[in-house]
Parts: structure tokens; sequence; C-alpha cells
DNA sequence: ATACCCATGAAAATATTACTGATAGAGGAT
DNA sequence: ATCCTCTATCAGTAATATTTTCATGGGTAT
């Protein structure tokens, strides 16, 4: 597998190296945060091991905008704080997964092997879930905690686009371009339409989630 | 890129405008060198393409008169005459590259890249980042040690001046005229409010950096 | 001391952008 | 053919952010 991992302690580098060669993977390290995001979006990687606390931008935002450019691989954070609260925020960024320093290199083989795994196994009709909602896009059922209803396919594929990169924001002409696709005849307030339609189907179904407008850039799906 | 195009002739000028405005430049156009120079001297611009042969006062007194000035914009001087020599005396004058007339547009588009890559500083959809903190100009949001917020089209522009130039005595002219261009119809207060805004924006993220104000001249971004 | 320049906050003016509902066409199903 | 749903367009309105102006007071250099 090849893997990316930015982190600023060069002691903990040179041991992870050691070991993740040792298994036969192929490691690119970087000990900054500009840079590493720079590698960061050339997205030829697998696998994305990335420190929290980083010289020149901190860890959370390079992973918060290598999703922006829909950079999809997966990341395992190692942090150094254990709290909770950070957690959350982490894997909210966008993270797979996490492990606190220190660590045994054993718990990080292991979930280095489950993001293995889970990457294999992927198929394209899954349920997408994200907080109190979940879609089917085989079926194109939106379910909420109190109500469920068909979405019809643009709803649906716009949906798709929100769930699948919560919390960050998606300007106007890249969703247009992903769900109507690039350079399609459409009108662009069609956009603004369907975003109608779909805070209709998210209050039907009862769910907490809106869709919060970033004036004069787009959109982004958020909890209230 | 902001370009500035001194030639008088107007064929050439318009299917040069055509083009780069294709490459999603933008710019402004003069047919004589006096005016020329008056424009070169608002130091707004990214690049000037500058004509040798020019009504009024000739393409390298121009040049001439901008470097003395220390307006430091790249220049690639547009010439007819292909001699060694000419070009020689074009380069000592302080022209960063010449291309000889008549040339394909496609090269005159590599120059620019190259100028652009050379200079660094001009990136059309990236990360600019400077010392803590980053600006996203895609989706106007700034990220610091802290925080992070959304700016307004006028901050943004702003703030991308200076982060373009960090350390450097930025003159008013110069940032008004970069800012809101040329001889816009805009008070010159007007800057000092949005210098106040960014100060504000820039303490929110928490960042150290601060604008230095130089009494009679100008502004500088540095940090503390 | 004084003249100039700048900082600051508030408020007015402007411009932009988004929301919404109505409407009409496209295309599929019966 | 007819109905029906989905999709697209449009226009009027509402909402809000942005930009500008202005007035006041502080600071600085000569």
């Amino acid at each position: 597998m090849k893997i990316l991992l930015i982190e600023d302690d060069e002691n903990l580098c040179e041991t992870l190296c050691f070991q993740l060669e040792k298994e036969h993977h192929q490691v690119d390290v970087c000990h900054d945060g500009r840079d590493g995001l720079d590698l960061f979006l050339q997205d030829a990687h697998d696998l994305v091991l990335l420190d929290r606390m980083l010289p020149t931008m901190n860890g959370l935002l390079v992973l918060k905008k290598a999703r922006e450019k829909n950079i999809n691989t997966p990341v395992i954070l190692l942090t150094a704080l254990g709290e909770l609260y950070d957690r959350i925020e982490g894997l909210d960024s966008g993270a797979d997964d996490y492990i606190v320093k220190p660590f045994a290199y054993e718990e990080l083989s292991a979930r280095i092997r489950s993001i293995g795994r889970r990457n294999g196994t992927y198929n394209e009709n899954q349920l997408l879930t994200y907080a109190d909602i979940s879609y089917d896009n085989e079926l194109r059922e939106l379910n909420g905690p109190t109500n469920s209803l068909q979405l019809s396919g643009r709803e649906g594929s716009l949906l798709e686009v929100f769930i699948q990169s919560p919390g960050i924001t998606l300007r106007r002409m890249a969703i247009l371009s992903r769900v109507w696709g690039i350079d399609a005849p459409v009108e662009e307030g069609n956009l603004d339409t369907y975003i109608h339609f779909l805070r209709k189907r998210l209050s039907y179904v009862g769910s907490r989630l809106n869709i919060k407008t970033i004036r004069g850039i787009g959109y982004m799906l958020e909890e209230t």
C-alpha cells in the first residue's frame, strides 16, 4: 500500500517508516502541513497518516482542504489529544479513523489492515448515512427520524453530493457539475430550486440536518 | 492574471486581448507610450506586455522609467526587431523576457505561464499561505490558528495583495488600484476602512500577523 | 501648537444573491 | 392518447451582505 505520512516528530517518523516498510508498504514522508497538503492533493496514495499538530498548517485544516478538493483517500489521524471532543471534531472533518498517541505500532497496523479491507469491499449501492438520516441510492429512499419518502433522480444525486461531504462548503459550480454534469446546459437557478426541494424533504422526514447557504459561494450540509 | 498591454497596433491588440481573456486573464490596454507609463506606474498589474515602437514614447524608455520608480512588475517585450543586439539591450533595460513579432500566440502563452511560475506569487485557485494563516480564494475562507471565517470580496482581494507581498511596504495607491482597479471612482478613505476590517479578521482568527501602517506611504503585512 | 494623516464605529446606500411559487415542457407509463 | 411525475425556467420578492460615506477623535511629525 502507498502511504503518505505527514508528521513532524522525526523520531516517530523514522520508527513508523521502518515498521511500515517492514510490512511492505511504500511510504512518503513529509514534516509540515503545507507540503503535506501539496502531496495530499496529488491524490497518489492509498492512505494518509496525518498528525494533527503540524508546522505551517494544522492537520485538520489539511484534511478539510483536501476533502474540499474531492480527494477521498482514507485518512488516519494521529493525535496527541485524547479528549473525546477532539476526536469527534476530527471525524467530522473527514477522517476515517484516529489513533491516540502514544500508540503501539500493532494498534496502528490493525487499523491500516481494516482500512485496506474496508476499501477493498467498497460497493456502489450502499446505504449512505449521516447524522439522523440515511439514503438508499438504489431505491432513492430517504429515511429520517419520523418519516420516509422517495426522492426524484435529481434530488437524489444532490443529496448524495451533500451527504458525502457533510460539514464542508461546496461551491455552487462544484455542485452543478456533480449533479448535472460538467458544463451541462442548465440554468444555474435550477440549483436554487432543487435546494429548495431538498430542504422540504429533509424537514418532512424530521431530520435535524439543514442546508446552510454560504452566500455568494455555495451551500453546506450541517447539523443544527 | 492582471495584464497591462501597451501596443499601438490595434489589430494585434484586439487579437491578443481576445486570446488572453479566453485564458481568464484580465487585460488593460493602451496604445501609446506616455499613457502606458502612467498605467505602468500605478503598479497594479501582474505582468506588462510592452511593445517597443510606440507613439509619444518608446517602449524601452517606458520600461526604464518604470524601473527607476522601483516598479518591479515582470515585463515581456514585444519587438519587431529580431537582431541580437536589440535583444540584449532590451533585457539590460529591465525586461524579463522578450518575444519577436510576428509570434504564435502559443509561444506568448508559454512565456506568460513561465513568468507566472517564476514569480510563484500568482496562483489561480490555490491556497495562499503565509506564516500562520492561509486563505482559500475560491471559498474566500481565511484560516488561522484558532478560527476560520469567510471574507467579503473586497476583504479577500485586499488580503491577497498583502499575502502576496508580505514584509514589503505597499503604497496606498498601489493597493487601491490593485483592489479597486485603476482609477476606480472610490474615495481613498475607503481603504482605511478595509484595512480596519482586515485587521479585525486577522485578530479574530488568532493570527500573529498584523498590518503595519507606514505613515504617509502605505501599509505592510508583518509578523509580530 | 498645528496641520495632517489615520483609526474607528455607525449608519446609509447599494448591489447582490437567494427563495419561492407558478408554469410549461419532456418523457414515461398505462 | 392521456395522465402523471419529473425537470427546467422564469419572474417577483425578500433577505442580507457588502460597500461606501461620514463624523469624530487620536496620534505624529515638524
